[in-house]
DNA sequence: TATATACACGAACGTTCGTTCTATTAAATT
DNA sequence: AATTTAATAGAACGAACGTTCGTGTATATA
C-alpha cells in the first residue's frame, strides 16, 4: 500500500511550486516571499517552509520547476517534427504560442528571472543560465543541422542567425510584458518567416511546403485576459 | 552671492542618485534600498529619506536620472547625423556602445527596469515605459523617414524594422549580462548590417559610403571590468 | 545680532523578512 | 497496541525594511 504521508508532502510541495513559479514569473524569486507563498497556498510559513529548508533552496525548487514546464511545453512538442528546417520553424512557433497561452503570469519565466539575477553571482543564477544555454544551444544545433541537411544557405552562421531567432522571441515577450501589445507575436513571428526565407533552399523549401508552420494561431482572445 | 545650502542640498541629491542609478541597474529598484543606498553614500538614513519622502519618489527620481543619461550618451549624439538611413545606423551604433562602455553597472537601465515592473502596475512602471516607448518610435520614425527619403526599400514596413532593429540591441544586452558575452555586441553589429542591407536601395548607399558606420570599435577590453 | 530656513543626524516606530524552535496530528512500522 | 516518522502549525527570533520625529548645525535673511 502506498505511504499516504509521502504522497501528500509530494503533493503539497508540488502545489506550493506551481503557486511558487506563477508568483515569481511575475514579481519575481525575490518578490516571492515565504510569507505570501504561505498565505496564498493557506498554509503556515513554518509548515511551508520546512519542505525547502531555505529560501535559496524554495527558488532553486521553483526555478526547476519552470524548467520542466518550458521542456514540456516549448521541446518536447518539437521532437516530433522533422530535424533542420521543419523543427527550427516548430521551436519559434512553440516559444511563441507559450507565451502567448500566458503559460506562466509574468510571461516567460526565464527572461524575468535572467534579468533578475544576472547580477547575482550565485546557483540560482547558474540554474537560470543553464535552462537558457541549453535553449539557445538548441537552436544553434538545429540551424548547423537545417545547414548540413541543405535546408538553408550553406554559408549560413548557425550562431548568428540563432541570435536573431532568439532575439524575436524575446522582444516579443518583452513588448507583450511591458506594453500589452498582442500585435508583437505577429511581429516576432513575420520576422521569424522573413529570416528564414531569406537563407531556405529549394530543398528547404521542400521540407516545409503544405504545412502552415509559422501562420497566426486561431486562438480567440477575446475570452481571455 | 550663491545659496551655499541650496547647491549643497542639489549636489548631495545628484551624488545619491549616481548611486542609485548604478545600484539599480544591477540590482533592480527594489533591491536599491534605503539603508543600502545611505550605507554607500556614507549618508544616514534620515538625511538621504529627506531628499525623496518616500521610497517611491525616490525610484522615480532614478528613473528620471537614468533617462537623462540615456538621453545624453545614446539620443542626443545622432542628432547630428543625417536623417535616414544615416542616423538609424547610429542609434544601433550608439546603443550597443551604451552597453559595452558599461554606462551602468548592469546593462542596459531600462531593460533590467522593464524586466522588473512590467508586473507591477503604478506610476514607476508607467515612467519606465515612457523612456522605452519613446524609443522605439525614434526607431520607426527613422525607418519611415529612411524610407520616405529612398534609403531604403519602399515596401519596408516601419513597426517590423524597428521590431526586429530593437530586439538584436536588447539581445545583446541580454546574452552580455547573463552569459558576460562580449561576442554579442559584433552579433548585432552583423545582424543589425544584414537587415539594413537586404533592404537599403542605391540611394542609401550613396548616404552612407564612405562612413565606417556598424564595425566593431577599436576598444582595448584588457583595461575593462 | 536675532531669526528663519535648509540640510543632515540618531533614535525609534511598526512591519515584514528568512529562519528556528517546540508542539501536535496522523499514518506506517513493529 | 506501542512506537516511530513525516507533515504541518504556532510562537518567537534577530535583522532589515520604509518611515517619522525631534534635534543640531550651518547658512541666509531681517
Amino acid at each position: 500500500m502506498a505511504d499516504k504521508r509521502r504522497i501528500k508532502g509530494a503533493t503539497t510541495r508540488d502545489r506550493i511550486l506551481s503557486v511558487a513559479v506563477d508568483i515569481a514569473s511575475a514579481e519575481g524569486l525575490e518578490g516571492l516571499t515565504i510569507g505570501r507563498l504561505a498565505r496564498e497556498t493557506g498554509m503556515s510559513k513554518s509548515g511551508l517552509f520546512a519542505h525547502f529548508g531555505s529560501k535559496q533552496e524554495l527558488q532553486l525548487a521553483a526555478v526547476d520547476r519552470a524548467s520542466a514546464i518550458f521542456i514540456e511545453k516549448v521541446i518536447e512538442p518539437t521532437l516530433g517534427r522533422a530535424a533542420g528546417l521543419p523543427r527550427l520553424y516548430a521551436m519559434q512557433s512553440r516559444w511563441i504560442d507559450y507565451v502567448e497561452d500566458d503559460t506562466f503570469r509574468g510571461g516567460c519565466f526565464f527572461a524575468a528571472a535572467s534579468a533578475e539575477f544576472d547580477g547575482r553571482p550565485g546557483p540560482v543564477r547558474e540554474r537560470i543560465a543553464s535552462l537558457t544555454r541549453y535553449w539557445r544551444e538548441l537552436l544553434e544545433t538545429e540551424v548547423a543541422r537545417a545547414r548540413d541537411l541543405g535546408h538553408v544557405d550553406s554559408t549560413t552562421d548557425p550562431v548568428l542567425l540563432a541570435f536573431q531567432l532568439h532575439a524575436f522571441l524575446q522582444e516579443a515577450n518583452w513588448a507583450y510584458q511591458l506594453f500589452d501589445d498582442q500585435k508583437a507575436f505577429d511581429q516576432a513571428r513575420a520576422a521569424t518567416e522573413k529570416l528564414l526565407r531569406a537563407v531556405v533552399t529549394p530543398g528547404g523549401l521542400r521540407s516545409i511546403k503544405e504545412r502552415r508552420v509559422l501562420s497566426a494561431r486561431a486562438v480567440d482572445h477575446t475570452t481571455r485576459r
